[in-house]
DNA sequence: CACAAACAGGCATAACCATGCACGACCACT
DNA sequence: AGTGGTCGTGCATGGTTATGCCTGTTTGTG
């Protein structure tokens, strides 16, 4: 019933959050706040956060889900998209050369680069989102190949044991992948605890791995750890003052690639 | 049916409010107050609230949907096939029960199916099409488990031994086949050879089966067979003279449904 | 018309909320 | 150690929202 640990650590009691929102379809600050013995205050900040993030829908009294965009928002929600994620993608399509063997990650930063090859590419792509691999299917020389299983909600991927032997016996030259958050020692960490696994498969399969990120995820930590930075080969992101440092990637041996100003 | 679990959330019951007058279409102050265990004030202003965002039409006594723009029915008109295709698929929709384990095959006419269904539907879907995966991950109560491997470019969906492999592991209670073509003697043909275990497939698993399609398909050939008529339980079709015979298939054991003129 | 149901506006109360502030824990750095 | 910064938290304040009840008015119906 009630959560017995002590200490809760601030990132994984909004993960719990969001895990009792999932179960049933709506919280109560209120409730929460019992249930975690802390003041209303502390899960309204919470509740404040996580709408922030996109990840819930602030309400009087609580919060509920996120309502889902219908399928013709997402398209409008494609045209949406960062211009900066467009032109980051357009670098990372550069490294993709025919002939090779090509792992996509799920995300919206993946798929812009699924977007960005040019029309006449012959590859052979992997990937475990759809979305995605309609995208590749546009093409005429990609032959797209499709890891099913459950699909997760969150990230519109499949994820499960499925999912994962297929990717076990695959060995890709090439992956691309959007990261949630990466930070120099910490390495390369995601929001949700089910795309680890694939994740992990993917980097695991690939001999050489592409991260492609905007600014604000470097030197970001979310609460589960994918793999360490040095798994990392190339790392393609946009010159940002302020922000983390490339330098401590540099360092890591990873190529670090950024978009002209 | 009452409501147990009691909306303390005001918006979460405006959001139910909404979801009961999809379903009824409409709803009435008084019942509304029962229902939720709150007195007609509040619901007065819940309506209120809905009509000047433009969700519903206000009326003495209770609320009425909104009447749809013209603009985007118009678009959608254009294609009177789609629209043929849309009344199929509800009717093939209500066959849908919560709880159920149905299989979807690849085809935009079961395409539509998915997004027929009622939008507090709650079952576990599994389909090889990328496309119909996202339109049932649209709900919130569907569980989507999609079939890997390459993806066929013609039907948009996966075939091969993965897919096949992970249907074979499951016993559906339902199948909704959208077919090339049908013939009583002949039974379900399709014009691409690669779909055609994929498809058997789905008819293997499923305990019953309920094709949807337009009337020109019925009476047709097409060079690869799929499998006997007598494997069908259910046929949703058009009310179309000249065309082949419904008796036919009466004859055979299949129910067929038809759309009312 | 007469009557009951539904309505609009005002009012009081309780729950909920945003903001600012203070305290303690923790970390980085001298 | 010491020091300064950040972060998370709880508390106090005053403003906002939601709700139910009241009063009088409007609407639909026999």
């Amino acid at each position: 019933m009630h959560d017995h640990s002590i200490a809760e650590l601030p990132s994984l009691r909004r993960q719990k959050i969001l895990l009792l929102l999932e179960r049933d379809g709506k919280v109560m600050a209120s409730e929460l706040s019992q249930h975690f013995a802390v003041s209303e205050d502390t899960i309204r900040r919470d509740l404040a956060e996580l709408d922030s993030a996109g990840l819930v829908q602030r309400v009087h009294g609580g919060a509920l889900p996120r309502p889902k965009d219908s399928g013709k928002d997402y398209f409008t929600r494609l045209d949406e998209t960062d211009e900066v994620k467009v032109r980051l993608a357009q670098l990372a399509a550069q490294h993709i050369e025919d002939g090779q063997i090509v792992l996509f990650d799920s995300g919206s930063t993946t798929l812009q680069v699924a977007r960005a090859l040019p029309a006449d590419i012959r590859i052979t792509a992997v990937t475990a989102s759809p979305l995605t691999a309609i995208a590749l299917s546009e093409y005429k020389g990609v032959k797209v190949i499709l890891a099913g299983g459950e699909l997760n909600p969150h990230s519109m991927s499949a994820s499960g044991q499925e999912a994962l032997r297929l990717l076990a016996g695959i060995k890709a030259d090439l992956a691309i992948t959007g990261v949630c958050a990466i930070h120099p020692e910490v390495g390369i960490t995601s929001l949700h605890f089910d795309e680890v696994p694939i994740k992990q498969a993917m980097l695991d399969s690939a001999t050489r791995v592409i991260a492609v990120t905007t600014a604000d995820k470097l030197g970001a930590v979310e609460p589960f750890v994918v793999a360490p930075c040095t798994r990392l080969h190339t790392l393609i992101t946009e010159r940002h003052p302020g922000s983390g440092n490339v330098e401590d990637y540099r360092r890591l041996g990873i190529v670090v690639e950024q978009l002209p100003d």
